[in-house]
Formats: structure tokens, C-alpha cells, sequence
RNA sequence: GCAGCUGUAGCUCAGUUGGUUAGAGCGCUGGUUUGUGGAACCAGAUGUCGGUGGUUCGAGUCCACCCAGCUGUACCA
């Protein structure tokens, strides 16, 4: 490479950002809604480390020399290492190694960053921050119903309200029944069933129809095979599609497909016992919908999932394909892989990014930070008086700071101005000689200059400043 | 990964059927003001026209390949 024209790239990679104070203001916000609830509910706190072995987070373990894609993964010297995708494969791991001093249920939350190596998008990075609630080693579906409250609850404290997300529920075991019924039996077969049931939302009743057929050309002409199922099964699953939206009316439709099948019927019971805990919380914003599957192969039982009802924007201001923001559910077998027994769990997990993508753009949380107070510098030979109004200030602790650049005036105010200052203090030969300090307020000057049109006036107005003793500084500020 | 679209200044983009020294707005720097931001006016800087190769007397413009980004789709344990 040529020394002289090679220039470091100031990109990053792809699908990995910087995020400004601003976001991470409304993060700090979050996690500090969600830790309060956390404690209200009994959850405790745990971290686990960004590395694992491959073989204790991956999905299914045995004799792979190369770890499965989707996760950043470097070899040591005997195994493979990899960066957490999610944080329940590592609770699961934990609880396993700490199986006999660990109360049962045992209720842990966890905030911490994941990395997944999958095509990003807007709101959705490589590297992102994840909360997650679970219950280790209880069947009982109690904790199931909780979960939904909580998510619920703490999508609330980001400022959303009720109307604009609902909290989906279905339950694994409908769409394992379903299969069992119609002996759709082919591994492959089962998963392309599965994944074209969880995409009626995005691709409609005829994609699901052809993503079970032959397969579906997408809007850019790119084709998806199919399962290629027979006609009798592909219509009997229409039908189970078309009971979305279960309430007591439509218990009745769903319990025709269940005749037989005693795996849909435990789901069908599964879910009235969540409706009935539902209601003793008094809780109303779910919907239940068997069409719900959620890709995650660990899910045994109860499943949820938190979407936005409103549109989320890309940078060009297009809608786009936003997914949803929080799930979960029941994983009975996870900690049995690694110690052979019975734990039955469930649990849930938010993706804080996208909440907060989606809640910046909705405008939803409002934080404000004050803004230092800029001392300006006339000249080196003041910086004895500037540190005592510098040290005056921070002694209050009132935000402040004496201009640190190598600027003019005009250069500084500026600074100032794009900084957001509310106020800059000004101390010149006149000041400095008297004792005195002017404190000029940006925003009323701000305001004043709107109706001046020409230069010499606003040079004259100074309304938007006014010079008082050093004494009166804090009155004039606090 | 697959498909479609896009790639020109820091940003948003214009650039005629290929034709000389590649443009605008915003932003930036300086000045009108050696002690004053935000309005106004004046002046100025900035580009491997995503990369490589090809066609041509001549390529930002046409062709091929590559790269990157966007959107959809797949995958997302």
C-alpha cells in the first residue's frame, strides 16, 4: 500500500454505530424505570459474561468443528469462543452450574449487551443492549401471565401508551399439535411450516399459502421455496390461521382443529389458565393468536410477543418493516441440556435499541440536561478571576466550565450557541477591574434577535445581558 | 446468502443525446464588528464524480467486473 495516500477509514463496521449523549440519556432513563420495577416485582440482579463457550450458548451442540452462523465467534487454544447472541443461554448455563444453591423459582433480570451477526437495519444493530426477565424451575404458568404484565408494565414506563403496542400470546404447543394432526413429520417440512405461520402479519394469508406450497416471490422478485405441503394440509392451516384474534366466541373454532389431538388441547387449556390470571391482574392489553411461533427452536410451551402499533420510519422518512420489540416464553428443556434435569423456565427479553429508536422518534421521553455555563476568555492574563468565578459556580454545583479552546470572542460565543448554553459569562479588562461579571442569556437573546433586521441594532440591543457585581453572580444564576 | 435500487463537496442533491477549467443549497472558514452567538451582506476553502479495467479523439455520463449502502427476502438457536 502507498504510504502517502493510504487514510484510515472513519467508518465502522457494518451493522455496529456510535450512539450520542442524547440516546444514551434516554437509555440511562430506561434502565433506571426498569430497574425499579425489576425490584417491585422480586427479580434479581445478575451479570454474566460477553463470551461463552460456543458449545454452552449454541443450539445444537454436537460434533460441529465450525460454530453455527450468526455469532462472532474466535477459536482459543482447544474451543470455540463466541459473543452472547441473547442473554438466556447463558442463564440457563448458570443456573445448571449453580443448580443446588439457587433458590427455585429462581427470578433473575439482566441488562447487558448482545451480538448477533445478521443483516442489520434501522434500529437494529449487530451489537445491542438487551433486558431480559426469566423464572427458572417453575411449571407454574402464574409466572408465564406475570411476564406479560411486566413487559407491559415497562413498556408503559418508556412512555408508551396502552393503544400503542399489544402483547400477542400463543402457545407452542397449538402449532405442535398442528402438525402432529395433519403428520407433517419432515424436519425441514415442520420448520418451513412453522416460519410461514409466524409470517402472516408480514406476507398475508396467500404468502403463507404459497410459502407452503411451491414458494413465494418477495416484492423485489427474489423467490423463497416452499414446504411443499400437500393441499389438504395447506388448507387446514389457512383455517387454524384464520382463528387469529381468540376470545370466547372463536374458543370454539379452535377446538373443532383440536378434536384428537390431545397437544392442542393442553395449548388450548394452557391459554385459559393465562386469560384466568389475566384477569385477576386486571390486565386487558394482550391478544391472543395462534399464529404467533417465534423462531426460537427452545420454545416448549407459552409464548409472547411485544409489537408497536404505530409505524416506524427509516432516515428517509419510508416506513419500514420495524418486527417487534420484546418476547418470550417457556423453555422447559434448556437447563436439563447441561445437568440433566428437570427445570422448567420461562422468561422474556426487551431489545432496549429498538424501544428507543422507536420512542425517539415518537418523541415519547423528554430529558433534559443542563448545560455547562461558559466562561469566556478575553485574555490569559484574566484566568486568576475566571477561576474564581469558575470555582464560585462549581461550588454550587452549577455546571460550568472556562472556554478551553483558542478562539476569539465571536469564536467562543458561537461555541456557546451550538453547544445549547443557557449562558455565557463575559469578563473583560471593565469587569475584572471593578469586581463585576456580565452574564448574557443566549436564549433571550435568541428571542430578541427574531424581529431585528439589521446588524446595528442587535449590535445595540443588550437586553439579553446585564453586568452586576461578582457577589450577585449566584442569586443571578440559581 | 439471494433480489431490486443507489453511489458526484462535511450533508442533501443537480449535471442535457459522451465534448474544454464538475455545479447549487445548507454547513464550514474569514471579513463588515481588534469585547459578543443567533438575522443580513461580502469573500474563501473543499471533490481520486465508490474502485478497477474496457470502448472512444474524448467518460461523472456507455460496457464489464468488484466494493459499499439502502429496501425486500432468507437466516435470526
Amino acid at each position: 500500500m502507498n504510504k502517502k495516500t493510504f487514510k484510515p477509514s472513519s467508518d465502522l463496521p457494518l451493522g455496529f454505530t456510535d450512539r450520542p449523549e442524547e440516546e444514551l440519556l434516554i437509555r440511562d432513563l430506561l434502565i433506571s424505570n426498569i430497574k425499579k420495577i425489576m425490584s417491585k416485582y422480586g427479580f434479581q440482579y445478575l451479570e454474566t459474561p460477553s463470551f461463552e463457550y460456543t458449545e454452552s450458548i449454541g443450539k445444537f451442540l454436537p460434533d460441529k468443528d465450525r460454530p453455527s452462523e450468526g455469532v462472532f465467534s474466535f477459536q482459543d487454544e482447544k474451543k470455540w469462543l463466541s459473543l452472547r447472541y441473547d442473554l438466556t443461554a447463558p442463564l440457563a448455563r448458570y443456573a445448571a452450574k449453580n443448580f443446588d444453591s439457587l433458590p427455585r423459582p429462581f427470578k433473575r433480570f439482566q441488562l447487558g449487551t448482545v451480538w448477533r451477526n445478521e443483516k442489520p437495519g434501522p434500529g437494529r444493530f449487530r451489537e445491542f443492549l438487551q433486558f431480559d426477565a426469566d423464572y427458572i424451575g417453575t411449571s407454574n404458568l402464574f409466572a408465564d401471565s406475570e411476564l406479560c404484565i411486566l413487559i407491559s408494565e415497562i413498556l408503559i414506563s418508556c412512555g408508551l401508551e396502552q393503544n400503542e403496542f399489544n402483547i400477542k400470546i400463543s402457545n407452542r404447543k397449538l402449532s405442535k399439535g398442528l402438525l402432529e394432526k395433519l403428520n407433517i413429520v419432515d424436519e425441514q417440512k415442520q420448520s418451513i411450516t412453522l416460519r410461514a405461520i409466524d409470517k402472516l402479519d408480514r406476507v398475508g394469508t396467500e404468502g403463507v399459502q404459497y410459502l407452503l406450497g411451491k414458494g413465494r416471490k418477495d416484492k423485489s422478485g427474489d423467490f423463497t421455496k416452499g414446504a411443499e405441503l400437500e393441499e389438504y394440509q395447506i388448507k387446514e392451516i389457512i383455517s387454524f390461521l384464520n382463528i387469529k384474534n381468540l376470545s370466547e366466541n372463536n374458543y370454539e373454532n379452535i377446538k373443532k382443529i383440536a378434536e384428537g389431538n390431545q397437544t392442542i388441547q393442553e395449548g388450548i387449556a394452557e391459554m385459559q389458565l393465562m386469560e384466568k390470571y389475566f384477569s385477576l391482574f386486571n390486565f386487558t392489553n394482550y391478544i391472543f393468536d395462534p399464529t404467533i411461533v417465534r423462531g426460537l427452536e427452545y420454545y416448549t410451551g407459552p409464548i409472547f410477543e411485544a409489537n408497536l402499533t404505530f409505524g416506524v420510519q427509516n432516515k428517509k422518512g419510508e416506513e419500514i418493516e420495524f418486527g417487534s420489540i420484546g418476547g418470550g416464553g417457556r423453555y422447559d428443556d434448556l437447563v436439563k441440556r447441561f445437568n440433566n434435569q428437570e427445570c422448567p423456565s420461562t422468561g422474556i427479553s426487551v431489545g432496549l435499541d429498538r424501544l428507543i429508536y422507536a420512542i425517539i422518534q415518537k418523541n415519547k421521553v423528554k430529558t433534559q440536561k443542563k448545560l455547562p455555563i461558559l466562561i469566556c476568555v478575553f485574555d490569559e492574563k484574566f484566568m486568576t478571576f475566571y477561576m474564581k468565578v469558575l470555582k464560585a459556580l462549581r461550588d454550587k454545583n452549577i455546571s460550568s466550565e472556562i472556554y478551553s479552546g483558542t478562539s476569539n470572542i465571536k469564536s467562543q460565543l458561537k461555541y456557546a450557541d451550538k453547544r445549547g448554553c443557557d449562558y455565557v459569562i463575559l469578563c473583560g479588562e471593565d469587569e475584572v477591574s471593578k469586581n463585576l461579571v456580565t452574564i448574557k442569556n443566549l436564549n433571550v437573546g435568541k428571542k430578541i434577535s427574531e424581529n431585528i433586521k439589521d446588524r446595528s441594532e442587535w449590535k445595540q440591543s443588550e437586553e439579553s445581558q446585564k453586568t452586576i457585581p461578582f457577589d450577585q453572580l449566584l442569586n443571578e444564576l440559581i
